[in-house]
RNA sequence: GCGGGCGUGGCGGAACCGGUAGACGCAACGGACUUAAAAUCCGUCGGCAGAAAUGCCGUGGGGGUUCAAAUCCCCCCGCCCGCACCA
């Protein structure tokens, strides 16, 4: 018998499915479309055990569907721009283009060797001129529908790299790659008005839209978006006064009016313009902010940063109690970015304001008594009180619940002229400026007459200018030394102007990926995406990605689509009808003797204790983790490839965890799904042909029923596994069915080839290699890929006779075996009459017997 | 701190709406084949007691609801994830 050889067999049907253009896609309205997308991949050059078990899950679905009769829709690209690009050519001076694009031919390599479902004549990167181009005219289309806009705000400033830092690339206050310390710098930059869809965003997680996402992610988003209704109103200055910008009053925003009695100070940000116009006065007050900018980088010092305030020569009066002047401070606390940057502090029932007043020996007047508290007794000296309860000390207020209270201050502050209730967004406006070279470039121009001017769609696409690899050994944007590419003349008064040399954040590019993906390429050259296209495939069936997306590139993507469809490029507002997010590949960590991480295919491991593979010398086993290169816990798909196959990676990698959890990767159990492969080519190698001999009769007298009946029993279970995301379970069904039908090896040849038929369509979305070799074996027509999915006979998974459990006081005593139709007075006769059960009622009076048909009998006895 | 989730054999996990706990796989062990090993095949495999039949215990710990709890409720312990001064 020949050994079943993937190395030669799994490129031999990769060909073959590529001659037959089995996975080339078109729109065709006879059939219901299924769109399955997995988020497609940065392009670094090789690809990991991630993307291995995303596409296989992607793969698995699209395969699955395509036998259902769907007409699907299956695509891979490249999120091709990036610092990693940038960074390549600092460190080895190769163009970030010619970077990108090698790594992309190299891991397009070693994708097709997984041997996926993908249409790839739909296959772009985002760094093509082709893509880009469009994406510049997105944004003027943008800017025309009002939701594009240009403000200044705060970044980190690499002093030294001259580049603005993300978040993540500021460690310990400090540039990631410079070590310099991280400056806040006030830069003018682009943005997209996200918070316009603020509440549809919001609105669309709960309503139904969104159904088919996970609980977490559409939490972590309303989390992010963070609604609150409050109130925002005016302090003003005691007896008339003016600060020294002349303002007359501070405005703040409260989600809790009805403490307004209990408040006792109020206070601005440090970037507030009142905290400016003093620290323009007074020396102190200018030490105060520059302090409080300087700390407060890392989420370390946050949390540690102590509340501290500087009190500022002014008063504000309460709004209702005539004779109550109140201190203002400038307080490190106090963000600028949310509400007015200005808050009324109440000790008594908010944590934060408590700590503060603590300090600086305010008082702290409770306004809120918990119900069934006594107001004689009830104080607030050790921490403030933030449950619910009703209102005392207020005047007007009191005895009103929180809730009551709240909406009759509003309604009185806004009586009085001095505020109005507001709904308040956590959510910021999303900020797509990168002081980049490596992006898609702005479309815009800077001129000095006519200020900043959009580049006319006619003049599009602004090309990334060819550069030498040399100028990214010079620190800071190259765009911005090129002359040549930089000045132009004005659109609009024809004047000496000069290009923006921002480009985009590169969660721009994957924002509308899919539309295009969706659009015939064919149409490509004559726009960003194509309605029609789009309304025929959109929105995606199943988007498959990690879970750290939930947040950022989701609502991005959200987003983006709401604003297209405001533009008129599409219809749908929702991007992704069902989301999964898979779990991670992890892997145990080793160690050698002086402590350096080592790699695992140096290791081996052998009853629990580790060594070098060369010299012997002990390792330690530490964690398991995810995959990572730090720590040297990763396997090379194409290694193991390499040694067991494509189909047996495949396998393994969704047969031993629930797909949302993280898997950890064994060689024993990579091997263990390699014997199932060659396991299953033994099984089906004999019976060479049976299908041609036996396809589409009808069973014989003497066909094998408890076989038959195992055939379907799996096909059901396992289609409905899939449908429902649960690999590791179709996987465990296929591996009984194999047991069932090793056991039936005497059965007669019609109901084997029925098994054997139904079983390699099974296993075809997990191996779809190895299944085409069998089904060719087995004499299938045509190729697997295209085979119809089996189908389960109803009348087959009837059971005439069922086994029922029977407990003594909730306790199985005995088993019996009774017609599945047998009513409830029968089985019970059946059980009270089976002699274990007899046994253990002896000497006990059967108070009560509870049948659930089908499923269990319970005698009651005492 | 706030929000969410999880806890089942040596391990990954299964158990649908409260109804036979441990499917399936891995590891381990015993046996067959082999000069031997690997591979393969047959079998055992939660704990305790027992030769066995069988019995008792058992889903992080404690309590409760129920004829019946891994599943529902309350308290506690542990782990993971997200957010983090959002007024």
């Amino acid at each position: 018998m020949a050994r079943y050889n993937p190395k030669e067999i799994e490129p031999k049907w990769r060909e073959r499915w590529n001659a037959a253009d089995a996975f080339k896609t078109r729109v065709d309205r006879d059939r219901p479309k299924y769109y399955v997308l997995e988020m497609f991949p940065y392009p670094s050059g090789r690809i990991h055990m991630g993307h291995v078990r995303n596409y296989a899950m992607g793969d698995v679905i699209a395969r699955f569907k395509r036998a259902r009769g769907f007409n699907v829709l299956h695509t891979m690209g490249w999120d091709a721009f990036g610092l990693p690009a940038e960074n390549a050519a600092m460190q080895t001076g190769a163009h970030p283009g010619e970077w990108t694009y090698s790594n992309i031919d190299h891991m397009r390599r070693e994708l097709k060797q997984i041997g996926l479902a993908i249409d790839w004549s739909r296959e772009f990167a985002t760094c093509d001129l082709g893509y880009y181009r469009w994406q510049q005219r997105l944004f003027l289309d943008f800017w025309n529908a009002g939701l594009v806009e240009r403000r200044e705000s705060y970044v980190n400033w690499d002093p030294v790299d001259l580049t603005v830092l993300a978040n993540e690339q500021v460690v310990d206050g400090r540039g990631w790659r410079s070590g310099a310390v991280v400056e806040r710098k006030k830069l003018s930059q682009w943005f997209l008005k996200i918070t316009d869809h603020a509440e549809d965003l919001l609105a669309a997680l709960d309503d139904g839209r969104l159904k088919g996402w996970p609980d977490n992610v559409r939490l972590m988003q309303r989390n992010w978006i963070g609604k609150s209704k409050g109130l925002r109103m005016q302090f003003r200055f005691y007896g008339g006064t003016k600060s020294p910008d002349g303002a007359e009053a501070i405005e703040v925003y409260t989600t809790r009016p009805d403490t307004l009695f209990g408040a006792s100070f109020l206070a601005v940000a440090p970037d507030h313009p009142l905290a400016a116009a003093y620290a323009a006065k007074s020396k102190e007050a200018a030490a105060f902010v520059e302090e409080c900018r300087k700390s407060g980088a890392s989420q370390e010092a946050i949390d540690k940063a102590e509340k501290r305030g500087f009190k500022l020569p002014v008063e504000v009066e309460h709004p209702f109690i005539g004779d109550r002047r109140l201190p203002v401070y400038i307080a490190n606390f106090i963000l600028m970015g949310y509400g007015t940057g200005a808050i009324f502090g109440c000790p008594g029932h908010d944590a934060r304001d408590f700590e503060f007043a603590k300090k600086y020996r305010l008082d702290i007047i409770p306004v809120v008594l918990p119900f069934g508290a006594d107001a004689g007794e009830f104080s607030v000296d050790q921490e403030s009180y933030v449950g619910p309860g009703s209102l005392f000390n207020s005047d007007f207020l009191d005895g009103l619940t929180v809730e009551a209270a709240i909406e009759k201050a509003i309604e009185k502050i806004e009586g009085l002229g001095i505020g109005r209730a507001a709904t308040q967004f956590r959510l910021r406006d999303w900020g797509v400026s990168r002081q980049r070279f490596w992006g898609c470039p702005i479309p815009a121009i800077h001129c000095e007459k006519c200020g900043v001017v959009p580049v006319p769609a006619k003049d599009l696409p602004v090309e990334l200018p060819h550069v030498d690899a040399a100028v990214f050994k010079t620190p800071g944007n190259p765009l911005d030394r090129m002359p040549e590419w930089r000045n132009v003349p004005c659109p609009e008064c024809s004047g000496a102007a000069k290009r923006e040399t921002d480009t985009f954040d590169t969660f721009v590019d994957s924002s509308w990926y899919f539309a295009r993906f969706a659009t015939d390429p064919a149409k490509w050259p004559s726009g960003p995406v194509d309605k029609g296209d789009c309304d025929y495939w959109m929105p995606v069936d199943q988007y498959i990605g990690g879970i750290e997306h939930a947040i950022l590139h989701l609502l991005y993507a959200r987003f983006f689509t709401r604003a297209m469809k405001k533009a008129g490029h599409v219809s749908m507002e929702e991007p992704f009808a069902n989301l999964f997010t898979q779990g991670m590949v992890t892997h145990a960590t080793y160690k050698d003797e002086a402590g350096n991480w080592v790699l695992p295919d140096d290791v081996i491991v052998e009853g629990g204790k580790a060594r070098m593979a060369g010299d012997g010398a002990p390792v330690t086993i530490g964690s398991i983790e995810k995959m990572s290169k730090s720590k040297k816990n990763v396997v090379s798909p194409i290694d193991i490839i390499e040694k067991y196959g494509a189909d047996a990676a495949r396998w393994f990698i969704l047969s031993d965890s629930p797909p949302e959890r993280d898997v950890e990767w064994t060689d024993a159990g990579a091997a263990g799904a390699w014997k199932l492969v060659a396991r299953i080519w033994e099984t089906v190698e004999p019976c060479a042909d049976v299908l041609t001999s036996h396809d589409g009769d009808e069973a014989p007298a003497n066909a094998n029923v408890e076989l038959r009946r195992a055939t379907h029993a799996t096909v059901a279970a396992v289609t409905d596994d899939i449908e429902h995301f649960r690999f590791n379970r179709a996987i465990a069904r296929i591996y009984e069915f194999l047991n069932a039908f090793k056991k039936a090896r005497e059965s007669d040849e019609w109901s084997r080839a029925e098994a054997l038929s139904a079983l390699i369509r099974l296993i075809a979305p997990f191996t779809p290699h190895l299944a085409e070799e069998c089904w060719e074996r087995l004499g299938g027509t045509g190729l697997v890929c295209s085979a119809p999915w089996p189908e389960a006979d109803a009348a087959l998974l009837r059971k005439d006779e069922v086994t029922l459990p029977v407990q003594v006081n909730g306790k199985r005593r005995a088993e019996i075996s009774v017609a599945a139709d047998a009513d409830k007075a029968a089985i019970e006769a059946r059980a009270l009459g089976d002699a274990g059960i007899l046994r253990h009622l002896e000497g006990l009076t059967v108070r009560k017997v509870v049948v659930v048909p089908g499923r269990i009998v319970n005698i009651v006895a005492n």
